[in-house]
RNA sequence: GGGCGCAUAGCUCAGCGGUAGAGCACUACCUUGACAUGGUAGGGGUCACAGGUUCAAUCCCUGUUGCGCCCA
């Protein structure tokens, strides 16, 4: 006997663990069935299940569940990404708190401690997913620092250095100074801060009292100004250009120069160039043959080491004394004590107030600062070639396919990617340098001192890279190297390509891309064929979740307090194409009457005896309320299908939602009631054969979203073992003989019974005031379904007999027409006959607007010589049928006059 | 500045050339033996605005406005 409700919290931990012990997740690379891979993007091993998590491991599990009763050998890859920077900060945190730190400790000892920290406190997120119900293959659980990744990431990095395709390099890169690491473009994030322009004069050298005024949104960086560029055609600089400034502070003579990237209509149209401090600049410095003074060091403090030697006194405008003392200081300090210098000294011509674009360090927050330092970079450019061909030729598809754009804007104009971090935790470069600075790359230490030994002719004492590689660089991987490469293992050849990668449209360009490239390279194929973006969670309001807005709703959370099939149900819900999901806590107790509605129906059918019945088939049934719901329970379950190969999550919950409450709730087991309960023991089987059937079906399109209740009820009902719906075949859609004869039948009755209920509510009668209804104009057939179906009439529309009108129309009396005929229900003493005439003449009214509309458009000649003849056929029908039902109004208010 | 998306009932969103839909909210009635986390019925929309194409436009095209996102 089920219980009076369903707890999702007793079942869902148990079913979980059976789940997992009977080997459900597991893929079978053993089968001959056709693989069906999602590689699950590898979560972050710091992180945990926040609600982005439960909405894109809700749709992948629904996919993968899906396919998996669909037949596939099913693989959902689990695994986690060892996340440099925010696992590093976690674990330098605790060593703060314990008085240390990493420069302490000393490397060896960091990277013990982060494995330590991993295998105590990482991957909590993998425990998490499992309360959601994801599916996942664990055994096959993979971390990208664990040896095989790391063997991967290796052989990937020896390869693409051999091929030229990853060098080093000295150049301008994006640095955090927080971290003191070198960072992506894509981890930047440009913030408009209300800041100023700075007008500074710089004295022309050899023409006295003549100034050239640059303006500048960073003062400071001027010490490492090497030119001053002006338009070529900006008219009020011509003369200046190929002579000399005296710089401000330091007293260098720089140059001024012509290029176009100077703009005339900006601050005073001449820019002050700082080779090494600004990206726009470097280019400038290339194009001039600058030289490339940082003044800036790794905490983004002034230092003078590179400019001291160039120093010089000039009177009242340059004090080597006064620089020195800037050694040291941060850079807004540095900012600071400058300006205040200048206008001492009167160079400042003014400030203006300005709003720019501040790089920010997406991570650590704090303002990025160009650099000019040596690091790794991947020739980015030419692997997004055939991945940018893949796409363009459909062997990789975006849904929804406006995303390509995207994809395309981004690749076609990619930048060198710099692969390497200033970090201790990761994969460390594995390249090693020779005493005199000569590079081995290598895939172990003792190839680097064999190819050192080639070089030098002699052994040679070996430093390995202190840096480690942008994480991002192992899950490029990962779709190959979770699967043994670069081994080339028989789940390597039978998995890939993946199928489908899910996730959100915010990592494109960080993973998406980046798998591509590596995919084609690597394994010369896509590493999957469809990439289904979905939208961002929001809340109610569109506001984007965070912590700080404390709008955030936690989905373990809302697992405890309303089930995992409820979250996962309003999830899928929810997920219209390219669509954000604005989640509420609101939307989830919504949607968690259904599972409730789901259970009390079930219940209902336990009452009353249904339960499965061994070698049904639908074919078989003869009633037609069994026909009806067959063939409905049949379309559903193709619907379902259909949304879900179209990732459309949110018509898939919504057909299953319908079919359930509004079909089969709604109708089938009140139609089933008086069937249950009557003398027809036969008729009686088959409706309960018949119900638990659909039931059936009910359970197993709902299974991919909501694997709990669907698991609990399947077993409870005895359709299979507990833990075995997962396992189970999707419905096979078998239309039931004469089903277009009882979908009419069921129409009508369905039809017949919401008139009697309309017009009930409209007079208010009293539901416990039961009334004849009356068959006026009836069709013999009418007259016989009506007879059939007198129970469930009486009972559903508080009818208490159906006959044959015979004689005068009776005082008092309600009229409606359904089809030809005309229902009458006698109602003296309750209802108002003026207000019936009203009721009916508002009733014809509305007939009449319609009636007007379809002449008006029959009415004209160019509508049926041009349009559809279907069309028109169409519209003739609905004209007849509506002037039959006019003409059936008038009559019944005829009657009443 | 460039690109993309969105604008439909009070709210959240489907629909998309041929009779405007759902859920929630709202109103009225109903403790009928699965379910009040429920049932029945109802009200509510110049489908942002202006042009154009078409026999026919919420839907296609152009422009405008407003909102959001991405890139510079």
């Amino acid at each position: 006997m089920l219980n009076k409700s369903f707890s999702p919290g007793e079942i869902e931990p148990t079913l979980y663990a059976l789940w997992e012990r009977n080997g459900a997740f597991a893929a079978d690379p053993g089968s001959d069935a056709q693989p069906y891979t999602i590689m699950i993007p590898p979560p972050n091993v710091t992180g945990t299940l926040h609600v982005g998590h439960a909405l894109t491991m809700t749709l992948q599990d629904t996919l993968i569940r899906w396919r998996r009763m669909q037949g596939r050998d099913t693989l959902w890859q689990p695994g986690t990404d060892h996340a440099g920077i925010a696992t590093q900060m976690v674990v330098e945190r605790t060593l703060q708190k314990e008085g240390t730190s990493r420069q302490a400790m000393g490397r060896e000892a960091f990277e013990q401690r982060v494995w330590q920290w991993k295998a105590e406190s990482g991957g909590g997120i993998t425990t998490q997913l499992r309360r959601l119900g994801a599916s996942l293959d664990w055994p096959r659980e993979r971390f990208t620092m664990d040896d095989g990744l790391s063997q991967a990431v290796r052989e990937v990095f020896v390869t693409l250095y051999r091929q030229g395709l990853i060098y080093r390099d000295r150049r301008l890169v994006n640095w955090d100074p927080a971290f003191r690491s070198a960072i992506s473009d894509l981890e930047v994030e440009n913030r408009e801060i209300q800041g100023s322009l700075w007008y500074i004069r710089y004295p022309v050298e050899g023409e006295p009292g003549r100034t050239i005024t640059v303006a500048t949104t960073r003062p400071e960086t001027m010490l490492g100004d090497m030119a001053v560029a002006v338009h070529p055609e900006d008219e009020r600089y011509a003369d200046l250009i190929g002579r000399s400034v005296v710089l401000p502070l330091t007293g260098r003579r720089i140059p001024v120069v012509a290029d176009t990237h100077s703009d005339p209509e900006k601050g005073s149209g001449a820019v002050k160039i700082t080779p090494a401090h600004d990206f726009n600049d470097f280019e400038v410095g290339r194009r001039h043959k600058l030289a490339m003074p940082s003044v800036l060091d790794a905490d983004a403090r002034i230092t003078l080491a590179e400019i001291e030697g160039d120093l010089r006194a000039e009177d009242g405008l340059a004090d080597p004394q006064f620089v020195r003392g800037l050694d040291g200081l941060p850079r807004d300090q540095a900012r600071k004590t400058m300006v205040e210098e200048l206008e001492r000294l009167g160079w400042l011509e003014k400030i203006e107030p300005h709003r720019n674009q501040v790089p920010h360090a997406e991570r650590s927050g704090a303002v990025v600062e160009p650099r000019l330092t040596t690091q790794w970079y991947c020739d980015a450019a030419t692997l997004a070639g055939p991945a940018i061909a893949a796409v363009e030729t459909g062997r990789v598809q975006f849904v929804p396919q406006q995303w390509e754009n995207t994809f395309f804007a981004w690749m076609r104009e990619i930048q060198p990617w710099c692969i390497s971090r200033q970090l201790w935790w990761g994969h460390r470069i594995p390249a090693w340098y020779g005493p005199d600075g000569h590079v081995f790359v290598a895939r172990d230490e003792a190839d680097a001192q064999a190819q050192a030994h080639a070089h030098y002719g002699h052994d040679a004492a070996l430093s390995r890279d202190e840096d480690v590689l942008d994480t991002w660089f192992s899950s490029a991987l990962w779709p190959f190297s979770t699967l043994g490469w670069p081994e080339r293992t028989p789940d390597l050849a039978r998995y890939y390509p993946t199928d489908v990668l899910v996730t959100g449209f915010d990592i494109i360009f960080f993973w998406v891309a980046r798998m591509m490239m590596m995919g084609l390279h690597f394994m010369d194929d896509v590493p999957f064929r469809t990439v289904f973006i979905h939208g961002l969670v929001r809340d109610e309001r569109g506001q984007k979740m965070s912590k700080s807005k404390g709008n955030g709703i936690d989905p373990l959370e809302m697992i405890d307090q309303y089930g995992a099939d409820a979250m996962r149900f309003t999830v899928c819900a929810l997920t219209g194409l390219g669509r954000d999901v604005k989640l509420g806590q609101k939307r989830i107790e919504e949607h968690r009457s259904f599972v409730t509605k789901i259970w009390n129906a079930a219940r209902f059918c336990e009452m009353n005896g249904v339960k499965p019945v061994d070698g049904f088939r639908p074919q078989d049934a003869t009633s037609a309320l069994g026909r009806w719901i067959l063939d409905e329970a049949a379309r559903a379950s193709v619907e379902a299908n259909a949304a879900l190969e179209a990732f459309r999550f949110d018509e898939y919950a919504a057909t299953c939602y319908r079919f359930v409450w509004n079909c089969f709730c709604d109708w089938f087991l009140e139609f089933a009631k008086p069937v249950f309960n009557g003398e027809d023991a036969a008729q009686a089987a088959e409706i309960r054969a018949v119900a638990a059937h659909v039931l059936g079906v009910i359970l197993r399109i709902l299974q991919p979203v909501m694997p709990f209740v669907t698991d609990d009820l399947w077993a409870q009902f005895g359709f299979g073992a507990p833990g075995s719906l997962m396992t189970t075949a999707w419905p096979e859609a078998v239309r039931p003989d004469g089903a277009e004869e009882a979908a009419a039948e069921l129409d009508w009755v369905v039809r017949f019974i919401s008139a009697i209920r309309t017009v009930r509510a409209e007079m208010n009668v009293p539901p416990s005031r039961l009334a004849p209804v009356l068959l006026r104009d009836a069709a013999p057939a009418t007259v016989e379904r009506a007879g059939r179906w007198a129970e469930a009439i009486g009972r559903m529309a508080r009818v208490s007999e159906v006959t044959v009108l015979a004689g005068e129309m009776p005082q008092g009396a309600a009229q409606l027409v359904v089809d030809e005929a005309t229902l009458v229900i006698p109602l003296a003493g309750i209802i108002d006959l003026s207000q019936e005439r009203q009721r009916l003449e508002k009733e014809r009214r509305k007939i009449d607007d319609e009636i007007a509309k379809v002449e008006r458009k029959l009415g004209n000649a160019d509508f049926i010589a041009r349009a559809k003849p279907e069309v028109v056929e169409e519209n003739r029908d609905r004209l007849a049928q509506q002037q039959g039902e006019r003409a059936r109004l008038d009559a019944a208010l005829a009657r009443i006059a």
